[in-house]
DNA sequence: CCGCACGAAGTCATCTGCTCACTTGAACCC
DNA sequence: GGGTTCAAGTGAGCAGATGACTTCGTGCGG
């Protein structure tokens, strides 16, 4: 193919041309970094911005969906659409896309997941206010009382971690995490259901995890974490993933 | 699951609305991860989708634009949209947004940069090919012969990292930090302007962190890249990221 | 006076027809 | 034959209409 189009070759002459959402985009980060938007504000409608750039409601509502997608807007069916200057919301769905392309990536996922929850269970200890403690509590103590029910117990097991990750106060992290939460669901279903008798490991580890942090010991925390990662990853992976 | 060939419109109560884009997102996924569309294919054009998953243009075209910000697909004006070859790595495509960065989002992203990166050093210690040990050396080299040029070590700093992360085998990792490298680089570059004489202080680090690796020693390695993130973390911070 | 149901207005979601810009490939001219 | 020209195909973008959902104000009943 004759690939390439990236350098501007022989363009007409004139002007490049930019995609109108990719200028709209521009305009729409010049004005939250200026302060005339704010976090949290209301910002005009589509119609009202189309007329204020001078374009379509089209580009507009293009340039919204991008800046949406990476997490610096928020659109609201009916309620407007709000600001978020959030660049820590970044991949959200992008990144579970990708990982749905590429089942193989399992594996990958696993010691993703080992690497940066090992040291948020760290942070958690050192940070975590009362609050967040009591939270990873609820979820242990939830996760307890459905030990023998499998299906529910997958269900929980990912909200104690996800207390973990909040209490952790890393919100690129968290987020991170948050979009591939739905592909580690697989991964501890995948582990349980090869080895139902996982839940019980899975509980002990759990415990001393929560002790860790309740006590704020960050490498007892760092290292139960890391060791229970360990452990669901080779059952993740000793189970066979189906979909080829 | 989805399926549901929502051939008309149905009323549901109490559900949810999931957007008719995302629904097409999904529809193309699965035809990519089933075979239907190859990377490199022509896919079909925009108003025979539409009719194919029976929505409108601007829905097909919602989705597809987003694809397309991910690296998934590329639309050429007036040629046609592509599925990209290399969608096993997608790529947040480098858009302005990431001028939003301010003194917390940095603090959070150094962190994550931090708790990411010193395990992938220790990964790559075990991992790295010959030829990806010689890439990592060159890139220090190249580092050391502009270690008077700030402009230009700021170029090569990363490049050094992301010899690393390519070591290290995780594609996952590798492509959540691909995707932020833009952001990191200002991390970088706040950092240096902020202290010229650090890079004496970066060269060293990155010495350690490159003799670990080909040293075979995780935990060398590891360690001396935690310390060196942990430098540049304090000395990003110090400084005031006002320019944009 | 308070609370809740109802409704109007505002806004996003989506469809559709149209026009313009760009790419591509094939017919056409020299 | 080789280069030029032109038309078809397709994405880019606009505008109007319709539907769905949120928000907020109004009015009725307690």
């Amino acid at each position: 193919m004759r690939g390439n189009a990236a350098a501007g070759v022989l363009r007409r002459s004139g002007a490049e041309r930019p995609k109108r959402s990719s200028v709209v985009i521009d305009r729409i980060i010049a004005s939250v970094m200026e302060g005339r938007l704010k976090p949290g504000d209301h910002m005009p409608s589509i119609e009202t911005l189309a007329r204020q750039f001078a374009v379509g409601r089209t580009s507009v509502r293009e340039a919204l969906m991008a800046l949406e997608l990476v997490g610096i807007v928020e659109l609201r069916h009916g309620g407007g659409t709000f600001v978020r200057a959030d660049v820590s919301g970044f991949f959200l769905k992008p990144l579970s896309w990708s990982a749905l392309l590429d089942q193989s990536k399992i594996a990958a996922l696993a010691e993703t997941r080992r690497c940066m929850e090992s040291e948020l269970a760290a942070m958690a200890a050192q940070r975590a206010t009362p609050e967040e403690v009591r939270e990873i509590e609820r979820q242990l103590l939830a996760m307890e009382a459905v030990c023998h029910q499998p299906e529910e117990y997958v269900k929980i097991d990912p909200q104690f971690h996800l207390a973990v990750w909040r209490a952790a106060g890393n919100e690129v992290m968290l987020n991170m995490l948050t979009s591939i939460l739905d592909l580690l669901r697989r991964v501890i279903a995948a582990a349980v259901s090869n080895a139902p008798a996982s839940i019980e490991a899975g509980l002990l580890a759990h415990h001393q995890i929560f002790e860790a942090i309740a006590g704020r010991d960050p490498e007892a925390a760092r290292f139960s974490m890391r060791r229970h990662l360990d452990y669901v990853g080779r059952l993740a992976l000793s189970a066979a993933p189906s979909q080829p």
